[in-house]
DNA sequence: GACTCCATACCAACTGATTGGTATGGTCAT
DNA sequence: ATGACCATACCAATCAGTTGGTATGGAGTC
């Protein structure tokens, strides 16, 4: 067995991580990965058939990566669902840690430009964010049932609003640039948060909770 | 004067504002754009002086155009304050029309992809996103100022917010593709417009809209 | 244990196509 | 005839992908 066997696999695939996150997939070079990889273009395409299939193995690196982190995070041992629903929220505001590239995210980043050219990749994307949701959504629906069992609003609804607000923190964090960019995403995420804990807790008068008709 | 004078340029522009928001800046070759607008290189190289002097150029096309959509938009004759916000939101919900390619943003497109690579567009970016969230912030100040005038969120810092979720939203819709990629931006939408709706109008008991702290 | 055999893992150098950008020359209005 | 406008032909650089090859180690045979 070989200390080496599957590294450069590995290793490739996260260099593609950090180098499409952040120059986008086109601009990507498989130099630009191999060299971050420190290896040669001979061994890239010995385990990867095409630049296309590399990057979808990057998506299920990417799942397999942020399922494990979000499967370990501390506020999934919280019981009160709507205490871990909010926890979330807060996990995904305290991860905006270091530069931009470190904690965007790789699926919305090449959605975003492959989603009219690049029909596989697109649809792998849109999987890996339907995958999260759906745990979000799990979550979101035991909080309701809990909190708010009349409310008229759909948990997977929400849930995709969370990933779309997410989404969004990240753009504006990027405009603004490494100086900053968390800042403004964070932000963002505080007003996901406070909205999110309106639905589950709604004040008793409020009709805020139930009248939501997406 | 001229029927034709700045004809090539404008279509040009035009052209560069589909084929970017379609493919990406990267991915959106000097062809491309040309063959859209039907010119050829020599015409775009004399109005032009590099791919991405014309990008900050579209960049410009863009705010001029979005900037007179919203400024002639039949929501702007709306007096309350607190109404034309809304009916802002609703706005960029109804606008939500043809290919995805039509609808989406340039500036959060090629912010996505360049802003690791190439601060001059990045910043044209910003300040385009700034631009129009300044806009929106100034109508969510004159809400609060006589819905909510004791909340403690910030107008600029919600402006912010609406747009990252319409850029998120944008997201998903890429995800999920032409069919249906719509209705999930209109249903994130219409989450953000309950929850600011909230924010104007508090239940008077409750304090979702007070303790706000960004 | 020494031997062949072979799959896996990797590398350096190359290729054809495409890219952003140029050079040059023509057309047309003033 | 001059300058704005635009078309054709071209170029150097770069891209994804190929080529032909080496190094390693494990399985099987004797």
């Amino acid at each position: 067995m070989l200390a080496t066997e599957h590294n450069s696999k590995t290793k490739l695939l996260d260099a593609a991580l950090h180098v499409i996150r952040a120059k986008g997939y086109t601009a990507a070079t498989l130099d630009d990965i191999c060299s971050v990889a420190g290896v040669t273009k001979g061994s890239y395409f010995h385990h990867f058939k095409s630049k296309e299939d590399m990057a979808l193995m990057a998506v299920e690196h990417w799942n397999t990566m942020t399922g494990g982190l979000f499967a370990t995070a501390p506020y999934t041992r919280i019981n009160d669902p709507r205490d871990r629903v909010l926890a979330y929220i807060d996990f995904r505001s305290q991860i905006l840690q270091g530069d931009l590239p470190d904690f965007t995210c790789l699926l919305g980043t090449m959605v975003q430009e492959l989603y009219e050219t690049n029909p596989r990749i697109t649809t792998a994307c849109k999987n890996g964010i339907a995958l999260h949701a759906a745990v979000v959504a799990k979550d979101i629906a035991a909080a309701k049932a809990m909190y708010a069992p009349k409310a008229s609003w759909d948990p997977e609804d929400v849930a995709f609003y969370t990933q779309a607000t997410i989404q969004g923190a990240f753009i504006l964090a990027k405009a603004r640039g490494n100086v900053g960019g968390a800042d403004i995403a964070a932000a963002c995420i505080a007003h996901l948060r406070r909205y999110v804990a309106s639905l589950l807790n709604p004040p008793s008068d409020s009709k805020l909770a139930q009248e939501i008709t997406p």
